[in-house]
DNA sequence: TCGAATCGTTGAAAGCTTTCAAGTACTCTG
DNA sequence: CAGAGTACTTGAAAGCTTTCAACGATTCGA
């Protein structure tokens, strides 16, 4: 439990060499003859020295570690992002400081400026809903930034995103390819970036399509299984119950089929289910989940390519790359069970068949808790 | 873009006052009048002033910063151990520097040290198979350490760890009750310390059984799908096969499952299922998954109270705490349907029903493959 | 009024490394 | 053999902070 640990002068001395000739058998800069080397290798070897990063860091002016900063690590699509920048950046000699944002700005920015206190030499970074302050920070300080996931406004920052509106676009062409003609969009924060994107392109193609197709959003932020199940009985008690619901990630898909459950929806027949992420879990649940698979490994490789880049050069210019998804059509999604009107042009109710919901059906309009709101997407005529 | 960070220089320049004072300022060692209190805090303010936590730590010989290894972020149980530590540590002014070993002593020992040399005022540590070299640098560099889940040799570091014992011979013990006479236990690595105990639990558990009951170990590594599911074919398809599963980890619950359906093995029929650790998609998946619920939040706050304790004076002594599993029985566990022999004593063969494997039924010893031996621990007569 | 105690302030040293100008010993060239 | 390289080697400075002995100013007590 000796708290003195052996430093350079250390090696030095039972080297007999100077502390300079140390440093250099260290880190190569000069080269140093074989004998020296030798003894100064000994010399580490007996007295079991190890370099303090510190010194290091705050005489380079920067440390070799790479700070990376996500939401979560319990989200199956970060902990997998996690993973994979772990796997790609240790390969290359780096090392990780891995911050939790929460989603929470506040906290991302305390967090992120601790590591730039520590003088990173780049950071990796999932932005949260208004990162901005976070943002100049990291721009002041001269640390390299690679954004990931969600995108920034461009320009300033490299940037590897998905290609979130030809996602969704596909995803609504499928479904309504399949006949669904009413699609609710559950969203854990609405006006994160990549939701934006997302909510736009669903109201695009659903503009789009023929006859158009009506599109809800319901936001649930961090709430519990009670609470969204009974947000999603509202609205599909509602007097225009979706046919399709796509959730945003994993954990709200978990949520999306205890809520069917409990809520005894007949499930894939009434309600068809399709998730952004992919849960380990999608191919063995009854039916299997359709989901818009996220190439996570390639985000990695290109961010982290990205922020080398920048790391060796920080004035090559800006770059932004979106990877594309794909739309993994599976059991969950089926044909929505006959509608009464085929043609869903006016504004007559829709309605589930009544034997599908199990318990009194109340008529609420939808937006009768504040929740789900029908967000007008559909063309009037 | 400007690399020069404005230094405590700086603001005592601009301040009017000495380099002492602001440090005072700063950190509240000693007190500073009222007037330069305003005028240090204002000049941190104009430069936009940030410590320099390299020197910070060179200095005091200790950083702020909490290390915390785990094997991966993507085995469900440890990303909820890292949440959980965040929430903690955080909520209490500390940061976290996460690194990942991925269960290979060699990344675990480069990367803990890379901890050292940052000189972080401690470690929470989930060590790999073979901790010691790493747990002997540690304890030789003087940083305060918790071990957590996999209990190491005792007396020398705190520990908190989960009652594996009495987890799995809980749930021998009610796998037996329900009829079960053979259990294979699928383990990822089997000298793991966790893996270890439970299987010796196992045994003893299977050994006090009346009648005793047939055990086997099926190690499975990082195996993907693929192999797995065809290690599990060998097993089911052998002379014993077993009646109920358990496994080490969610991952390979998924992987049984898909095995499962791969095989047309009628579950949970057939064969039963349960689970260490505590997947979110226990409950959605047809039959819901039976679990042994560890309290992750639990362990989180008890290690680092343990950590915070150890790091104010590293001469308290040494504690260990063993939390309670609890042995969740779901659908997926269930009396395994009525076989030829009921009183299972002796060494004759126990087979399924034949309807219950589809494809062509190959006789083979069930260490065919040298992956899966029946570890004898049924007593001879 | 004097001495002691208190309070706030300061400048320098220390913490450990890398970098670099300057120096030394050697080899090579003509 | 002198001069010019060559190839290491060295010690000091710098990087930014905290700590601490010393000091000046003020207050308090007798």
């Amino acid at each position: 439990m000796n708290d003195k640990r052996p430093t350079i002068l250390d090696v030095a001395r039972q080297a007999g060499v100077s502390i300079g000739t140390v440093s250099n058998v260290l880190n190569g800069t000069i080269p140093v003859s074989e004998e020296r080397r030798q003894r100064v290798h000994q010399a580490i070897e007996e007295l079991s020295y190890t370099q303090n990063s510190l010194a290091q860091g705050l005489r380079r002016r920067r440390s070799p570690m790479v700070g990376l900063c996500v939401p979560h690590t319990t989200v199956a699509y970060f902990s997998k992002l996690v993973d994979a920048f772990e796997d790609v950046a240790s390969s290359r000699g780096f090392e990780i400081m891995q911050i939790l944002s929460h989603e929470d700005p506040r906290i991302e920015h305390q967090r992120v400026m601790s590591l730039l206190n520590y003088r990173i030499g780049g950071l990796i970074l999932v932005p949260s809903l208004r990162p901005d302050k976070t943002l100049d920070a990291v721009a002041r300080s001269g640390t390299p930034l690679v954004v990931v996931d969600r995108p920034v406004a461009p320009g300033r920052f490299d940037q590897v995103t998905f290609d979130n509106r030809a996602a969704m676009k596909e995803a609504v062409r499928r479904l309504v390819a399949l006949g669904h003609r009413r699609i609710l969009f559950v969203v854990r924060i609405r006006h994160l970036a990549t939701t934006l994107q997302r909510v736009a392109a669903l109201r695009a193609a659903a503009r789009e399509a023929t006859p158009p197709v009506t599109t809800a959003i319901l936001e649930c932020g961090n709430a519990d299984n009670e609470t969204i199940t009974a947000r999603v009985a509202t609205v599909l008690r509602g007097p225009h119950p979706p046919t399709a619901i796509i959730v945003s990630n994993s954990t709200f898909a978990a949520c999306m089929l205890r809520a069917f459950e409990s809520l005894g929806v007949r499930y894939p027949g009434e309600i068809s289910l399709l998730a952004f992420d992919q849960p380990e879990w999608a191919d063995i649940v009854t039916p299997k989940l359709s989901v818009v698979r996220q190439p996570t490994m390639d985000v990695a490789r290109t961010a982290w390519e990205f922020l080398i880049r920048r790391m060796e050069d920080p004035t090559v210019p800006v770059r932004t790359m979106e990877l594309q998804a794909q739309v993994l059509l599976r059991a969950s999604v089926a044909p929505p069970m006959p509608a009464p009107a085929p043609r869903a042009t006016g504004r007559q109710h829709h309605q589930a068949p009544a034997e599908s919901v199990p318990s009194a059906r109340t008529r609420r309009k939808p937006r009768s808790n504040g929740q789900a709101a029908p967000d007008g997407s559909r063309e009037p005529g």
